[in-house]
DNA sequence: AGTATTATGTTGACACTGACAACATGTTAA
DNA sequence: TTAACATGTTGTCAGTGTCAACATAATACT
């Protein structure tokens, strides 16, 4: 409402990054129309040149977006528990389920279609801030005695590889048949081979936690 | 030379995955262009849909080379140590390495260009073999007592979603400010935050031995 | 106020893409 | 020899990202 005033169009670019986050989650990376895009918001095919250098622009955009949304959700469980270890614990969960919730937008965060990601300073901000989440949660272990006394990155990296991995692999339905279900993502879906999401995740964190605790 | 009689071509299939597979690990998967290799290959625009259902198709037929390869790399460890601790870290250095020779490649077989991958059965099985090469050290390993007397699979599992997490992340540049000296993979080349490779893969591999060892 | 400048949006065009249908040609088999 | 087939070609289509030129609304300056 803030800006409903006639204008040529009002707030163009955020309505451009909203119907291509809508549409990225059904139709896909690949999917994405600059066309289709400027189509939906009822302008002209070339209108949002206005507002983006090039494709490559907008997809950074909603990069963008995504990476503040997992950094919120990983916050969100600071205020849910006191216990180091438990939040270290949720804060992976909440990674993966990021992940889960939102395929799309992750391969598009993390995957290759945005290219050159170093050269944009806002996406690696925004980037940086979500990984910051897990340095600071790691952080507060080593503090408190809890983890190796090491220094954070020597922890944070391999965590976070092994996160981005579990991510990736079930996205792209390395660890299941049905690929459906992690899309529904239930906690406890089947992920094939007999294997549910909640056991992958525990192994995983159990096998990292292990490498982590003092 | 096999088959170098006239014919119309020859072996047009293959020639066209060749030249795929040099123009990707130039170009990158979204600059494959079925055209330009047809025109590399001396022949018409649509003659790769004599051989290839769709684009789709040959992706998938350059992520089965790409996965033979990644097999063949690992199995090679094998002939260079008898022991299964050296064994293990050799494969991890052998994958990554890998994931660092061909990013572009690594990012086809993995990344997102693929949908639906497990509806191909001959895919899902070349990406079954590689798999293979690390379950089968990790079951010697168990089987020495060595690693933890658990399924497979619950040490498997993390170790590959690590593997694959450091290969991506460091390909997409999370883990490096210079993207080329990763891409020319001295395996000692500096990867940014003033961390090398060999660091990082050290301080995985360290961190999955420690939740793996029995 | 009136005018110049800028921000935004439109139209038209271009080269390129993946894909389909119809046709041509060489190979093999009955 | 002829029928069937595998392979390659030509023509065409809709769709894409992007550029240049033009149009209009909002703002800034005199």
């Amino acid at each position: 409402m803030e800006k409903t005033n006639n204008y040529h169009h009002g707030n163009l670019r955020q309505t451009l990054i909203d119907i291509a986050c809508s549409d990225i989650r059904d139709k896909g990376v690949d999917g994405l129309s600059l066309r289709a895009i400027a189509k939906k918001a009822g302008v002209s095919a070339n209108a949002p040149y206005r507002h983006f250098a090039d494709k490559r622009a907008l997809l950074i955009a909603i990069a963008i977006v995504g990476f503040e949304e997992l950094r919120a959700r990983m916050e969100e469980v600071e205020q849910t528990t006191d216990d180091v270890m438990e939040e270290f614990r949720l804060k992976g969960i909440a990674y993966v389920k990021f992940a889960g919730d939102c395929p799309e937008k992750y391969k598009l965060m993390f995957g290759p279609a945005i290219t050159d990601r170093t050269s944009d300073e806002t996406l690696s901000m925004a980037a940086g801030e979500s990984y910051e989440q897990l340095l600071t949660c790691i952080r507060k272990g080593i503090d408190a005695g809890l983890f190796k006394d090491v220094p954070v990155q020597t922890l944070a990296d391999p965590v976070w590889a092994m996160m981005h991995g579990i991510s990736s692999l079930l996205i792209d339905g390395f660890f299941e048949e049905d690929a459906q279900s992690f899309r529904e993502l239930k906690a406890s879906c089947p992920v094939g081979r007999h294997v549910t999401l909640e056991e992958v995740m525990q192994n995983n964190l159990q096998l990292v936690l292990h490498g982590v605790l003092a």
